[in-house]
DNA sequence: TATCGCGTCCTTTTT
DNA sequence: GGACGCGATA
């Protein structure tokens, strides 16, 4: 018996748990292993049944059953969009444990996000009667590989306590690596090279193996060297980024055998969601890792692979036969998401990529509503379009939560913003910028580093002249100096400079200042609660404020959003404890309140389904977008008709494909042609639709929509003049800034359907304020204004920028 | 040192 | 259209 080394004491507070149970438990029992290959008979199941056994199994179609049931050996899941990959993912766990085959501690689990391996952790504990306890390697990728090189940190020539750095610190260390490499930062951004060196790891690439004529892809030659001199300046502070955690790892295998065949040891079964989105290093971890035992089981798609450009090999999936010898392959191919029509769709159009494992979704469901796909005028057309078809939906009780507008790029989603707010349309984006990566949050979170770990230069960097406080370039200049010299962190540094004279009596009293300061809370962190200590630092540091003093829109937001880390850091016992959570897991779930719409990007919608579906914007150029192509030719554009695959396989019951003849791309009004993708789809499983707006855009018969006339969405005969000058653009235009109650905007709304008005005064007459005309307001999106008009629940404001808007009455507080 | 205005660039994004 | 980064200016 060998016991994994001790973890070290510093950050791993996993430690009391992490080796038990011992690895010379008794086998599992045998018996459970006859049936491995043949499902049982009925009536042994009706035996088992008896017995009061398997009910997980219950309800799994017979391939879902077998991917449940061939534990062992290498098993390759292809599961299609709907088929049930999670509950055979969660199924199969529950069956390893039920079954006696391993102890939650001897399986490894992978996933790619957080949230998915809190999910996966939920449903196996709601499949095995309660919480899930002792699965201490189930975890994203990152996450194992830290938990794996905290026990061996010595090995692989880290100190305990070693920081990760995120997006921002990785770009700022590379700032002065370029700056000390005389490289012009200028010609050769340091954020490209982050990207390169990502790449680069995401390869599994270490400085000397960096094919040479890669190495001068960057700064005519010295690419690999700044990687090198980057990869040593981590090791000076301490730290790694995430590709480190994978690296390292594969590097720490790759040196100590013994440690490796101590996870061999551990790991008896090994499942990997998501297996299409793997990139070479996370292949060579797995690879290495399951050595130790050919129990693999990896569930994914090749389908939706649609992360290519951030290193995912699809051919990780398609080599996984000659990779694992004797693996078997299962496919999933019954979907119980979609109607026919929607799947048909689908697979009509994914059937046109080359270089697939192949597989036919199928369904016992009804037809139900064909695809369909409108054409209109602008970008402007088609979100008032989706809007009012929200709301017509809406008004059959359809639920706002189970509908989502999908696009392809965020720059989409503004006029589909604005159209919602002033609809009063509640929707909800997913995916924008998450809590953990706002300013304010990281920068609080950079002062409680520094207070955690003075030698965290890059988040004392971050802090030093935040709120400003007269530390300006030319002094932390100064301090970067004496730290290089001296070989000490930066905190250190700034601690000896201020007792010498070579600051500015200015600086050198505020750095003094600081450092007193950090010094107190330090000292404050014995005996203070971590979250009394949080608010202390904010308020003495005169971070509060500087938001307090603020007079932006969003300062107030950014308040709440400090108040909220406070009270998340309650769940935490330590500060410690909460910054490597916040290390890892940048993500903390957002209020799921109420009824409302989903927007989010085709990548976002990943792994989620909704009733009703929105796709705009299909047209060239945008998707499949331009820079894919041209990136990455046939490849890109294979992988842009995965995402369109993805895209329309969220839809349950209906999927709304629309495409504009003109479009605001970079502030400039530009024609476009229809995607590719909209004329690849089945005929027969799609309908073109009547703009369902009044505006909707014909293609114009007097030639401006000369382009369009090869779609086969074009009927010649059909077309009519404008009907109006409602869909020109000048109209458009106007109509932004009419005021209400003009003749024109009375005239549209009583012209489209009814709109959801009413029931919207009701809703919102309840806790309403009153507003009247001068009353000052403010508005998260468009910042301050004064109301100049009252309609019901509508007003209309002048934004102090000029704008003026018609507002829904909900979207604005008094000020 | 802080701020303003100008030129440049534009997918997708997790850990 | 708008975010960001830089250089000139107060």
């Amino acid at each position: 018996m060998i016991s994994i080394q001790k973890p070290n004491a510093a950050g791993s507070g996993d430690l009391p748990h992490d080796d038990d149970p011992p690895f010379d438990l008794p086998e599992a029992p045998k018996a459970a292993r006859q049936d491995d290959k043949n499902s049982p008979s009925i009536s042994a199941r009706a035996v088992a049944a008896a017995r009061g056994q398997p009910t997980y199994l219950d309800g799994l179609n017979p391939e879902q059953r077998d991917a449940v049931e061939t534990t062992e050996g290498p098993l390759l899941v292809l599961a299609g969009a709907g088929t049930g990959k999670t509950r055979v993912l969660t199924t199969r766990i529950a069956h390893i444990l039920a079954t006696g085959r391993a102890y939650p501690s001897q399986i490894l689990a992978v996933t790619f996000t957080n949230k998915a391996a809190r999910e996966m952790r939920e449903r196996i504990g709601t499949l095995i009667g309660g919480t899930l306890e002792g699965m201490q390697w189930l975890g994203t990728f990152h996450s194992i590989g830290v938990k794996i090189l905290r026990r061996h940190v010595e090995l692989v020539g880290l100190k305990p306590g070693f920081t990760i750095l995120d997006d921002d610190d990785q770009v700022r260390l590379l700032k002065q690596v370029l700056e000390a490499n005389g490289v012009d930062k200028d010609r050769w951004p340091a954020r490209q090279l982050a990207n390169q060196i990502d790449g680069w790891k995401n390869r599994g690439l270490t400085p000397d193996k960096v094919p040479e004529g890669e190495a001068y892809n960057f700064a005519a030659g010295k690419g690999a060297l700044l990687y090198a001199a980057y990869q040593a300046r981590l090791k000076d502070l301490n730290a790694c980024d995430f590709g480190d955690l994978l690296l390292e790892c594969i590097r720490l295998f790759r040196d100590h055998p013994d440690v490796l065949a101590d996870y061999h040891r551990r790991f008896r079964y090994i499942l990997v969601d998501e297996y299409q989105d793997t990139n070479v290093a996370q292949y060579l971890w797995l690879r290495l890792l399951a050595k130790g035992s050919p129990n693999i089981c990896c569930v994914g798609d090749d389908d939706q692979s649609i992360y290519g450009w951030r290193g995912a090999e699809v051919d990780n999936i398609l080599r996984f036969e000659k990779d694992f010898p004797g693996a078997k392959v299962i496919r999933l191919e019954r979907n119980y998401r979609s109607t026919a029509n929607i799947l048909a769709a689908a697979s009509g159009l994914i059937a046109k990529n080359d270089g697939r494992l192949g597989k036919t979704l199928f369904t016992d469901g009804a037809a139900g509503s064909k695809v369909t796909v409108a054409n209109f005028w602008d970008d402007e057309a088609e979100a008032r379009a989706i809007g009012e078809s929200i709301e017509r939906l809406k008004r059959k009780n359809e639920r706002l939560n189970d509908m989502a507008v999908l696009v392809r790029a965020s720059s989409q989603m503004r006029a589909i913003e604005d159209r919602f707010i002033t609809l009063g349309l509640p929707y909800r984006v997913i995916g924008g910028p998450r809590f953990y990566e706002r300013q304010e949050i990281k920068d609080a979170i950079a002062y409680l580093d520094v207070v955690a770990n003075p030698a965290n230069d890059l988040k004392f960097e971050r802090i030093v002249n935040v709120p400003k406080r007269a530390l300006g370039d030319t002094t932390v200049k100064r301090v970067h100096e004496l730290a290089r010299a001296r070989a000490i962190p930066l905190y250190q540094a700034a601690r000896e400079i201020v007792e010498t004279d070579e600051l500015t009596p200015r600086a050198r009293k505020s750095l003094f200042d600081l450092t007193r300061s950090f010094e107190r809370w330090r000292a404050n962190l014995e005996h203070m609660r971590h979250t009394d200590l949080a608010e202390q630092i904010l308020d003495e540091s005169g971070y509060t404020a500087m938001w307090q003093a603020d007079k932006s829109p969003q300062s107030q937001t950014r308040l709440e959003n400090l108040k909220e880390l406070v009270r998340f850091m309650h769940d935490f016992d330590t500060l410690q404890g909460f910054l490597e959570h916040v290390s890892l897991v940048m993500d903390a779930e957002q209020g799921s309140d109420g009824d409302r719409v989903s927007l989010m990007t085709l990548h976002g919608a990943k792994g989620l389904e909704f009733g009703i579906v929105f796709l705009p914007g299909w047209e060239e150029g945008l998707f499949p977008h331009q820079r894919s192509m041209d990136e990455s030719g046939k490849a890109g554009l294979e992988e842009e008709r995965r995402l369109a695959y993805v895209g329309i396989t969220r839809a349950k019951r209906l999927a709304k494909i629309s495409f504009a003849q003109n479009r605001r791309t970079h502030g400039l009004y530009q024609s476009a042609l229809p995607s590719r993708f909209v004329d690849e789809l089945p005929v027969a499983t799609v309908e073109v639709v009547e703009s369902e707006t009044p505006f909707g855009g014909r293609p114009d018969p007097f030639g401006y929509g000369g382009g369009f006339g090869q779609s086969r969405f074009d009927r010649p005969g059909s077309s009519e003049p404008f009907r109006s000058t409602y869909n020109t653009p000048g109209w458009q235009r106007a109509q932004q800034s009419w005021s209400s109650g003009s003749k024109q905007d009375k005239k549209k709304r009583s012209r489209g359907p009814l709109t959801l008005e009413g029931e919207l005064v009701a809703a919102s007459t309840a806790n309403a304020p009153s507003f009247k005309t001068g009353s000052r307001v403010r508005h998260e999106k468009f910042g301050d204004g004064t109301v100049t008009n009252v309609d019901g629940n509508k007003l209309t404001i002048e934004f102090d920028d000029g704008e003026i808007k018609r507002v829904v009455a909900s979207f604005v507080d008094l000020i």
